[in-house]
DNA sequence: TTCAGATATACATAAATTGTATAGGAGAAA
DNA sequence: TTTCTCCTATACAATTTATGTATATCTGAA
């Protein structure tokens, strides 16, 4: 009774291919092959029907299969219960994060972790705002720091702090030589703006609509270090927050002026993912990224 | 969460010693060491307090321990549960046997297993009855055949076939030159019998008491070879079965004459334990073993 | 303080797991 | 039917992991 093989079994039924499992899970498909040749051997008996064209569960597998789904979450619901009951904080928590907060926010939170619960190990994987939610959803992550454009926190998310939008050009441009510009000179500028589909770009399109402006999209790129190159270069402007204004600083001479009338808002939060656990480890992750988001603490650290 | 490290964890809280549950499982002790380790590195606290006498629960290993035998029987029992549902015998049958009967009547159970579920492994081990019926409790072994007494089964227990008790001599020794030998004449004879305990030990003597008939244990051996060394050697005499009569013969010159007035019977018996998990496998044991020990069979194979 | 009995560690060896490359098959399309 | 494509299974080499032996270390008892 293999709990990773029979895990790999239940994502091999839903997805009815293993070479797809083999991916999820990072390994090759040989490996996932195997496994269930193994499961197989043990069972005395096939679980999946091989068709060509992927796999499908046999009779047999599929009588077993809501057994083994009813098992294996109560062997991880045991494995939580132990790792609460022994009061410390272990285990590997799962962040998704942006880009631009990953650093130096999530390097402060490593640090911290590592000093207070040296036994919780970190994952961190970046992404842009729609696949990091795409991820939260799977529970493919546990955490997730993203940018939230409603004023209220909801579903759970804690926002860490709020995030005013720059318009970001290249050293030198006048545009941007005061510390503000307001949106209205947005109207027809040049920009490189996040590919859709995002919540983000649909917040700009609409702030823009009400405030008769057009967006000019000249360039579309999910890549920040794209955006970052690009408006280097000149002649075309970004609108970012304060983090990645200040990482695309390390690379580029840039300029950046605040956006106001209105001043485009967004947050900074903390999401926990629907299909989370709630173990000690993650709350001890939840805790310090908190704590690490103090006002205070980051202004010392941009 | 590794069933088998966790079973050990049980069984180290039990026996209160890493060193015993090493030898319980056949391993090495500093294995056996490492697996708690790992258990404990994986939990985030001592599971055992280290006492220099052995290991003892800490307060979190005892908080924990009845959720993971609940855990642990959850997982057997599933396990079982697809093996049935595969419908094909599959997985590990413990037989233990009297070394007398482990050949010829296991060897052609094994053939036929082999031929009719080949993914049915059988594991035999060979003891003395007390022995035997140790293991039946403990559930180290899941069958076992053994000499029965009483003429009737009970326990669930099936007798295969009935064993008279021969007097067993060197070969040309005048008082087994006869087909049989009456009981009163084992009178003073020096004889070699089992170590006590021993349930058959018991009722020769009752027997021999009841027909006021002194034994005489000239020698007290458990082990089937020596038994019969001794025997062959000359001048002093065996109470055995037919198959360790067989059995002694291929080694040693011997003669044996069936004990009678009374004949003193025994019966082989196949039991079960009564922890056993009655899986496919060792349905399909059973149903074999009871089909090669048909007397037909039996004479052909004697 | 010494001794007996137990667990932990070091290291060499044996075994298993894993990935790459490749072969073999079953459906889909022409 | 035939070809093509996509997927699974196998061979093999390299690495990692697990295991046993010998030994060190520790704890409680006499």
């Amino acid at each position: 009774m293999d709990l990773a093989a029979w895990k790999v079994f239940l994502d091999a039924a839903e997805f009815g291919s293993l070479s797809k499992v083999a991916t999820a899970h990072g390994t090759s498909q040989p490996q996932i092959s195997r496994w269930i040749r193994d499961l197989e051997r043990d069972c005395g008996g096939r679980l999946f029907q091989r068709t060509g064209r992927g796999v499908a569960l046999t009779e047999f597998g599929a009588r077993v299969a809501p057994k083994v789904r009813a098992w294996v979450a109560s062997s991880e619901q045991l494995a939580n219960d132990i790792r609460t009951a022994s009061g410390t904080p272990i285990g590997n928590v799962r962040i998704g994060s942006l880009p631009s907060t990953a650093h130096p926010l999530l390097t402060t939170v490593f640090m911290r972790l590592k000093k207070l619960y040296p036994l919780v190990q970190l994952t961190v994987r970046e992404g842009q705002g729609a696949q990091i939610e795409t991820w939260l959803d799977e529970g493919s992550v546990d955490l997730a720091i993203l940018f939230r454009i409603s004023p209220k926190p909801k579903d759970g998310d804690i926002y860490l702090f709020g995030a005013p939008t720059y318009l970001v050009s290249a050293a030198g441009d006048p545009l941007t030589s005061r510390a503000t510009v307001e949106f209205a000179e947005l109207d027809r500028l040049p920009l490189v703006l996040f590919c859709r589909p995002s919540g983000w770009r649909n917040h700009l399109e609409e702030v823009a609509a009400k405030h008769g402006v057009s967006l000019n999209a000249a360039l579309e790129a999910d890549s920040l270090g794209m955006q970052t190159n690009i408006v280097g270069a000149g002649g075309i402007y970004a609108l970012l927050g304060p983090y990645a204004v200040a990482a695309a600083s390390r690379t580029c001479r840039l300029q950046a002026s605040k956006l106001v009338a209105p001043t485009v808002h967004r947050h900074v939060a903390l999401a926990m993912s629907p299909r989370g656990k709630s173990t000690l480890a993650c709350q001890a992750v939840m805790r310090v990224i908190r704590e690490c988001a103090k006002p205070d603490l980051m202004a010392a650290n941009r």
